[in-house]
DNA sequence: GCCTGATACATAATACTCTTATGCATAAGA
DNA sequence: TCTTATGCATAAGAGTATTATGTATCAGGC
């Protein structure tokens, strides 16, 4: 298994939906293993998604109607690639400005001069 | 009881302790309710903290020696103030930076044009 | 005088999300 | 041939917050 674990590892939480959704629209079909290369390299390696959060948030969000995947087989290798639904496509809109919102209002309480 | 949810709930996971520690460094000596209050004036209503999260943090951050308390009575009721220790003092400054960084962090990620 | 809402503390049961651990399997490079 | 990287998946456990509950004082309206 190839390393995971992350810096400020709990300010991670509630957020992982929001980054896998994000970089598939930004990004298009991607398979598991790419996204959490794609987070690697976008986030200089602060945050490396592990596999027993990153798969079981996919199914989950697949089971919601946002992803859907299709299977292709590489050689001998399975990949099962992602892609955002009509209702994915809305969802993520709605978690950035979101999250946007969140980080404003962090940066009040913590009095940072960032926003 | 008083109400107690907020917007978008899972995000506030791990940054209570920041969001606590930095009030308690801005104002000085403060006592739970008070807090509560605080946090949700200076996020417009949108983070009200429960009672279920608060209090066992402050007890959990005071057992750290985080924080230091003295007890005053106020009438007939007690209140219980809360102050940062030196350690506390150091720590709020890390957690801080590392918000801020873990926010540099996820706007690259998301695309936005905040940081 | 009584009731409601705000003030003020605290803890327990539950839910949720992620980490850590494990398992299987193929491909590439030293 | 052995290690590392690729690629999927699930289960056990930990951690943190929500929800619910309990106790008690105080102020204001009726």
């Amino acid at each position: 298994m190839y390393q995971a674990t992350m810096h400020s590892s709990e300010l991670l939480k509630g957020t992982l939906q929001t980054i896998v959704l994000k970089i598939l629209a930004d990004h298009g079909k991607m398979y598991g293993y790419e996204i959490t290369q794609r987070v690697k390299d976008l986030s200089d390696g602060t945050i490396l998604l592990t596999e027993g959060a990153l798969y079981p948030t996919l199914h989950k969000m697949e089971a919601e109607g946002l992803l859907k995947t299709e299977t292709v087989l590489m050689g001998k290798r399975v990949r099962k690639y992602y892609t955002l639904t009509r209702d994915g496509k809305s969802v993520v809109q709605e978690k950035v400005r979101e999250f946007a919102a969140f980080m404003k209002t962090m940066s009040a309480l913590l009095n940072l001069q960032t926003a």
